[in-house]
RNA sequence: GGGCGCGUAGCUCAGCGGGAGAGCACCUCGUUGACAUCGAGGGGGUCACAGGUUCGAUCCCUGUCGCGCCCA
């Protein structure tokens, strides 16, 4: 046992408890001492691998991380499960900008293999920033257990359910219109596209009417149209109008010529049409926009896509474009062919406007979807893709949270939640890139898929069928069975990879080694809570949900913590892409970690976001420093506690005391962990370490250990010590380096404090009977509450340390108002005091002079005169300062007191004197009332006595 | 347009049907033997605004204004 270092320096004490937590498998779930306890789980939400900690991350991971230290000491076998997920784009795009900045050949050139060997080489060399990350932060993960989505194991979990969601019709392949990223060059999900406000315009564009000679001078020659983006009219198949709009009725089933490219389109009723909108007619462009697809749909319409994978125009060799347009459209499609998207829409408009077809421009603000890793403009994009029937899978996940199997913690968000889920969309999972799960489809010479869980049985299901079919001689099949060659360009994979969500969805059991049945699985699944930001319950919580329920059969969770977003100064989400990222680290660096948890936690108020300000970790810095010094103290005064040291036998009033506050803080604290309202339990924790424990217990305890060596020095060393273990392991979820780090230091111990048990034993507990009807799963287990012991309590030992705080405060308070210089002592006189106020007074006395800077104690049947008259406790306690005090100014500071007592008279009074009052408010409200009113009565009575004596003075 | 949430001390934020709180900042005082990363004391708020419900509203309801986020 080392004496503790003079100052209080983090960064030397953070890595050296870190290590002592490795080395002594502190975090290890399963552990052999707790074999018989009750499991606790968390799995981590992955972080991204390419990432690094930010202030969202040190929130997320401080919150599970009091959770999992606080179950811990509670006994229970935790498992916090981590990892990071292979983030396909993000990853993607980092290792090919580093291919960039050393000139290094492409992805493309170097071909699929040798890419993905270079990323895995990149994983290995720069993916683990992260995890180091928050292990500095203190994350009390079971780092042995790490997994990656990309491991063996939660790859073959990704093949199986892939493989049987398909095998039940729950992934199918579709043409539809998905978000597609013209940069990236792959899909995305709705989620990935951020809706961004352009100031872009409202072009109205004159689509001439077959059959009539079109003149810009006649109205009655065109239709307008109204559209923001006027490149797509090359894809133009149709003008919808609305069926209720009189100005249109008579166009309806006739035509137009578009403009241009000669296409002859129909004019159509269709309800999307928004007669208030623009002209009120609005061209139909299928292929390019999500609404006009749906339109599309209702009116058979033909799906002309004009754009190729990159955004430009390709139109030139595109059948589906040419087709049916008169001679000549080719030579336009050639002149316009290969332009991009952008530089298309100034050449078409300016060729409209030309031709008299352009009949204004507007300015007009509109949302337009952008690629949040791209930022570039998402083009609606008909395309073949795999989905998830989200549809009815989302069906169970949306019961499980009606039942409250699952409940949200605030409430608020399950609204949220049922949003999305009812009206959730087919889930595009393939992506165009190379890393990630290759999706396990094969496709024939005729395009027929099949799907498999190895590639040896899908060519083995391809080949047979093919044979059947008559395609192949059974003699060719076994020869490609054979030889992997032979079957080059007859049997293919799909190119694409799976979406990185798909495999996050499977985190909570693919983590624990699904689909094998392992012993983990069956003890950690399902986890206890799952901690995350409300920005995640689309993309990863209500998956999870999904999964979880299909494949196990059982939510993944019973509670989900939705916790505040950090934002930055403006109040804006934190985003690598916007380069508004504040760094945790730097925070670490500089307050320590234990002092940027204890922030965190103290800030994490339901239902709020945080705004953070570098002064209140400066605040929670000071607070460790605090609880550093008090420690310092305890050992200077040679404080340990017996073995076997029992509080609530201590005969000492402010041993009591302190023993009875002590308790109740543990009380309060962990009741607050329990709702997870940590920031309630931060609070609660702070408080009592500052404010009760420093400021009071060791101030009022010091005159016993300065003193002579005595029975009641000895208890009062024992209970400081008994008092700072007890608020050690209390801070120790919040800050558990500086709390190891004492613990290691102010006594022999048999173990780390991270795995020492908390003092107050969990409330509830499943009690299970041995009765049939248990075995009704409509019938819910009978939870009734643990046996507490008994609580410790001292309302005596309260009543009098109450009093000398109030005394000294008061004290303080009145000699600080006099402008009394500290090292003038005053005496105190004790006026009418009752007997037991006497021996408190007797008692005190030390304690008293010292901090309250008085010299003599005295007591008298009436307070002398030309004293100040303080009020404590409804007694007077007289300091005789004749000549010192500016009787003046003590005559106002009792005028202001007198004021004080009959305004609250007159306040209470009032609602005394109202009937209704009486009536209605709660008995207990109305006794209150009565007691406040006394008390105001009696404080008034002593303020009046002591104006009087102030008055003979003069 | 729909949804969620927020406007409380100079700043960052708790609280929430019965006497307005914390941290930081500010002012005054302090070399009292753990701590100046400290101690003592103090100033500072018609709890956005307007109605309503209630015996009673910062808290519940409605509306207005301002702000943020999510979804279309």
């Amino acid at each position: 046992m080392a004496m503790i270092e003079k100052t209080y320096q983090p960064a030397e004490i953070e890595g050296r408890i870190a290590r002592a937590w490795e080395d002594a498998d502190a975090f290890k779930a399963g552990r052999p001492d707790r074999r018989d306890a009750e499991p606790y789980s968390i799995v981590i939400p992955p972080p991204n691998v390419t990432g690094s900690l930010h202030m969202g991350h040190a929130l997320n991971n401080t919150l599970q991380d009091i959770l999992c230290r606080f179950e811990r000491m509670r006994g229970r076998d935790v498992l916090w499960q981590p990892g990071t997920d292979h983030a396909g784009i993000a990853t993607q795009m980092v290792v090919e900008r580093q291919l960039m900045e050393r000139q290094e050949p492409g992805r493309r050139e170097m071909g699929r293999a040798k890419f993905l060997e270079r990323v895995w080489q990149w994983k290995a060399e720069s993916g683990g920033v992260i995890v180091n990350q928050l292990k500095r932060l203190g994350a009390s993960c079971d780092w042995s257990r790490e997994r990656f989505t990309m491991d063996e194991g939660l790859s073959r979990a990704v093949v199986k359910v892939f493989v049987e969601l398909h095998r039940q019709g729950l992934i199918y392949k579709d043409k539809r219109l998905v978000n597609w990223d013209p940069k990236l060059l792959t899909a995305i999900s709705d989620l990935e596209v951020q809706q961004i406000e352009v100031k872009g315009n409202l072009w109205h564009l004159r689509y001439p009417i077959e059959g009539v000679s079109f003149d810009p001078e006649n109205p009655a020659s065109y239709i307008v149209v109204a559209t923001t983006r006027p490149e797509t009219m090359l894809g133009d198949t149709a003008v919808a109008v609305n069926p209720d709009d009189e100005r249109y009725v008579d166009l309806v089933g006739k035509h137009v010529i578009l403009p241009l490219v000669g296409r002859r389109i129909p004019i159509v009723a269709d309800e999307y049409s928004d007669p208030e909108k623009g002209s009120g007619a609005v061209k139909i462009t299928p292929a390019h926009d999500f609404n006009d697809f749906e339109v599309g749909k209702r009116h058979h319409l033909p799906q002309i896509n004009v754009l190729d994978i990159e955004g430009k125009i390709a139109i030139a060799d595109n059948s589906a474009y040419l087709e049916g347009l008169p001679e000549g459209a080719r030579e336009f499609a050639e002149e316009i062919d290969g332009t991009d998207r952008f530089a298309a829409r100034k050449l078409i408009v300016g060729r409209l406007d030309e031709f008299g077809f352009l009949e204004k421009i507007e300015p007009n603000v509109h949302m337009v979807p952008h690629g949040d890793r791209s930022g570039v403009v998402i083009e609606p994009y008909l395309t073949d893709q795999w989905y998830v029937d989200a549809k009815t899978m989302a069906q169970p996940a949306i019961a499980a949270v009606r039942s409250g199997a699952t409940t949200f913690v605030p409430k608020n968000w399950e609204k949220t939640y049922y949003e999305w889920m009812e009206n959730i969309q087919p889930w595009c999972i393939s992506r165009q890139l190379w890393w990630g799960h290759q999706i396990p489809a094969w496709y024939g010479p005729d395009g027929k898929v099949f799907v498999a869980e190895t590639e040896e049985e899908a060519i083995g299901n391809a080949l047979g069928y093919y044979v059947e079919q008559e395609v192949i001689t059974p003699a060719q099949a076994h020869e490609m069975t054979q030889d992997a060659s032979k079957r080059d360009g007859f049997i293919t994979r799909d190119e694409d990879v799976l979406d990185t969500w798909f495999s996050s969805a499977l985190w909570p059991f693919s983590t624990l080694g699904w689909p094998d049945e392992t012993p983990e699985l069956e003890r950690y699944y399902p986890t206890n809570v799952l901690v995350t930001g409300f920005d995640i319950i689309f993309f990863w919580v209500a998956r999870m949900m999904m999964m979880g329920l299909h494949f196990k059969n059982d939510v993944p969770f019973p509670t989900v913590y939705i916790h505040a977003l950090v934002r930055d100064e403006k109040g804006a989400k934190m985003s690598k892409s916007k380069g508004n990222v504040i760094d945790p680290l730097h925070l670490i660096d500089d307050y320590g970690a234990d002092a940027l948890r204890f922030t965190l936690a103290a800030m994490a108020a339901q239902g709020r976001d945080i705004k953070l300000a570098s002064s209140r970790v400066e605040g929670y810095r000071n607070f460790a420093t605090k609880l550093w010094n008090a420690c310092r103290f305890a050992e200077m005064n040679a404080c340990a506690a017996p073995t076997g040291f029992d509080h609530t036998t201590a005969k000492e009033t402010l041993n009591r005391w302190i023993a009875h506050e002590t308790v109740r803080a543990v009380r309060d604290v962990t009741e607050a962990i329990e709702s997870y309202r940590f920031n309630d339990a931060a609070g609660a924790a702070y408080r009592f370490v500052w404010n009760v424990y420093c400021d009071w217990y060791l101030e009022l305890a010091k005159p016993v250990l300065m003193g002579e060596d005595s029975a009641a020095k000895t208890e009062t060393r024992a209970m400081v010590a008994w008092a700072r273990d007890e608020i050690l392991k209390l801070l120790h979820p919040f800050m558990p380096f500086i709390t190891e780090e004492l613990w290691a230091v102010t006594a022999q111990r048999d173990g780390l404090l991270v795995l020492a048990p908390w003092s107050r034993k969990a409330e509830l507990s499943v009690e299970v009977f041995a009765s049939p009807v248990l075995t009704d799963p409509m019938v819910p287990p009978v939870i009734l509450p643990a046996r507490q012991d008994a609580e410790f309590s001292d309302p005596a030992a309260e009543a009098e340390i109450g009093w000398v705080v109030d005394l000294v405060t008061a004290i303080r308070s009145v000699r600080a108002e006099m402008n009394i210089v500290p090292s003038t002592l005053t005496p105190l006189v004790l006026a009418g005091a009752s007997a037991e106020t006497r021996a408190r007074a007797e008692r005190w006395s030390d304690v008293i002079k010292r901090l309250a800077r008085v010299g003599e104690i005295s007591f008298t049947d009436a307070a002398p005169q030309g004293a100040v008259q303080l009020l404590v406790r409804g007694e007077v306690a007289a300091l005789p300062l004749k000549g010192v005090i500016d009787l003046a100014a003590e005559q106002a500071r009792l005028d202001k007191e007198l004021a004080k007592a009959e305004a609250d008279i007159k306040r209470v009074d009032a609602k005394l004197s109202n009937e209704k009052f009486v009536a209605n408010a709660p008995e207990e409200i109305v006794e209150e009332e009565k007691e406040k009113r006394e008390a105001a009565v009696a404080r008034k009575v002593k303020i009046l006595e002591a104006l009087l004596r102030l008055k003979n003075a003069t």
